[in-house]
DNA sequence: TAGTAGTGACTAACATTTGCCCACAAATG
């Protein structure tokens, strides 16, 4: 089993054990469990080989013991157990808009329902009305809940999808007259790779014709819900999104309260708490009964807590709020460090401009120097470049240097091709004629693990290869990651000084962020990169940095922020 | 259930809005 089945499997008994109606904390437990393996950077089968299972945040005895059971046998006991008394299949009710543990319950002990379909069948039946507790409302309202679960499914959003769209709302909202502040909050001002919903926060004195232009956006297909301050609605392609509207002398906790995570509210809540505060949206109030404090600003929220500024891609209740009581907040990434990009394309194969015309591109974008690496022969789908094309573009290149003069500098590069039999595309001499090697995967992407990541092991170990591109081939939402031991991968990585690709493509996100943060530990090296195929794609990079943010990465260990004499010191240094 | 203190017991996740039925469940971060 992997870390996605063990964290699936402690998400459906937390799910059981809240319809059973158990301990809260013994819940909490388990989901705080998953997440934590959800999390974690490495294989939970190499950690539990390590007798390491309880270093883990979260994983006690108790939990150890089960996931080892799990990783042996392939079943747990416990799963079976809890199974005997309430559905498996009963969880697919809480994907309901609508529906929690409480209303599952019920509809499981009085009409005998254990899955979505039954439901349905139940609902269309006119028999949820009956229930105490319901009404024929409830019931209509579930029936479309059912409908909507059937027709655009649950699955979380790509940020690179909900990015544009939760722009191009909320540019139609800040023209409304008394506006003052506008945000995108929620996981999209997070970063994180998908989100579930969309997140809009609005500063004004009169809520009510910001609510009212908002529920009548033409991307809004029906309204779930308008109160004064809040307001949800669902969009045409079956995204939620949600408005919360209050005064701009509020914006600060208003602001920290909707971009979360849920997490790390409840820990900076705890955290007001203990010193004699309750923290909402609204802001500060004293438990002692003096007055209200009001944060307009998140530093001012901070402050008051006696934090430093915590960016939002920290905001993960991942340790951010202990580093920053100890004020040992790490130094992370911030795009204007960012002064090269490694990885893009031409003409030459499958991009869509000049090799001079993405140079001044990238130049306008505020870069100092770039890689033009294009594709290798056996690519023939991106017209990937024999030997002889590879040489000619080597001359291109040289032209274009001279043309741009000594404040900009092109490196020749390669994406040269890691076959599916682990060789590379083009000989070792070629090889050593570029300036900088990128090797990446982009067929037999299902191979067998051990097979895979040898070939990304050889790849490593080829002294003349610089860096790995978007390491695990993934497309978010589309296609998933190889099966790769990332583990062996980062170690090899660190110990050849290899560079490992952030691909700052929002559909790609590769590294993700935890093996960013991975790779920190590891002293492995990054690079952040658009793999641009075109001039505005350059405009990708801040994808890139949010997701090196969420790693914890720092500009030391980015080589995008290395001035070029230092880059190419580090290359010829690698081994 | 984890974590802590101490080997069996105790504590621990916040604060709000909305809809619908008539007090509460579900939803939001």
């Amino acid at each position: 089993m992997n870390n996605r089945e063990v964290a699936h499997t402690f998400v459906t008994i937390a799910d059981m054990l809240a319809i059973r109606g158990d301990n809260i904390h013994r819940v909490l437990a388990y989901r705080r469990a998953a997440e934590a393996i959800q999390d974690l950077g490495q294989d939970i089968n190499q950690v539990s080989a390590a007798g390491k299972l309880t270093d883990i945040p979260g994983i006690g005895q108790t939990l150890a013991d089960k996931i080892n059971e799990m990783l042996t046998t392939g079943h747990l006991a416990f799963y079976d157990k809890l199974a005997q008394e309430i559905p498996p299949s009963l969880v697919e009710l809480l994907r309901v808009d609508g529906i929690g543990p409480k209303r599952a319950r019920q509809l499981y002990d009085t009409l005998g329902v254990t899955n979505l379909d039954e439901l349905a069948q139940a609902a269309r039946a006119g028999k949820l009305r009956e229930l105490p507790k319901m009404g024929a409302k409830s019931e209509a309202k579930l029936i479309k809940a059912i409908a909507e679960l059937e027709k655009h499914g649950d699955e979380r959003t790509p940020l690179g999808t909900a990015w544009p769209l939760a722009h191009e709302m909320l540019t139609a909202l800040a023209s409304i007259s008394g506006v003052t502040k506008t945000a995108v909050a929620g996981s999209a001002r997070r970063m994180r790779e998908t989100v579930h919903d969309i997140d809009l926060l609005i500063a004004a004195d009169d809520a009510a014709p910001v609510m009212d232009a908002f529920v009548n956006l033409p991307q809004v297909e029906s309204v779930s819900g308008q109160g004064p301050t809040k307001a949800s609605v669902t969009l045409v392609n079956g995204l939620q999104v949600d408005l919360r509207v209050l005064p701009a002398d509020r914006w600060g906790t208003l602001l920290l309260y909707f971009t979360g995570s849920k997490a790390h509210n409840v820990h900076l809540r705890e955290l007001a708490l203990k010193q004699g505060f309750s923290l909402n949206e609204y802001g500060f109030t004293p438990t002692d009964g003096r007055a209200e404090i009001l944060c307009a600003t998140e530093e001012e929220a901070y402050q008051t807590l006696g934090l430093p500024y915590i960016l939002p891609t920290l905001r993960e209740d991942r340790g951010e709020i202990e580093a920053a009581l100890a004020n040992n907040l790490p130094d992370v990434i911030r795009i204007e460090q960012i002064i090269s990009d490694l990885h893009m394309h031409t003409t030459w194969s499958d991009g869509k401009l000049s090799v001079l015309d993405m140079a001044r591109a990238a130049q306008e974008h505020g870069r100092q120097y770039i890689a033009i690496t294009d594709h290798s022969a056996s690519l023939g789908i991106a017209h990937g470049l024999t030997v002889e094309r590879l040489r000619q573009q080597a001359e291109e290149i040289h032209q274009a240097n001279e043309r741009l003069g000594p404040d900009f500098r092109i490196l020749h590069g390669t994406e040269v091709e890691i076959k599916a039999d682990g060789t590379l595309d083009y000989p070792d001499e070629v090889l050593a004629e570029l300036d900088f090697v990128i090797a990446a995967l982009h067929v037999s992407l299902k191979q067998p693990r051990e097979q895979m990541t040898q070939r990304i092991l050889n790849a490593i170990h080829n002294p003349h290869v610089d860096m790995i591109a978007h390491p695990t081939g993934r497309l978010i939402g589309e296609r998933p990651p190889a099966d790769l031991d990332m583990e062996a991968i980062l170690q090899a990585a660190a110990q050849t000084g290899t560079i490992l690709e952030l691909n700052a493509n929002p559909h790609r996100l590769d590294l993700k962020d935890i093996y960013v943060r991975r790779a920190m530990e590891l002293g492995v090296k990054i690079a952040i990169n658009t793999d641009a195929h075109n001039a505005d794609q350059f405009d990708l990079l801040h994808f890139g940095v949010g997701t090196a943010q969420r790693g914890w990465a720092t500009a030391v260990n980015v080589v995008n922020t290395w001035p070029l004499a230092q880059l190419l010191a580090w290359l010829r240094e690698k081994s």
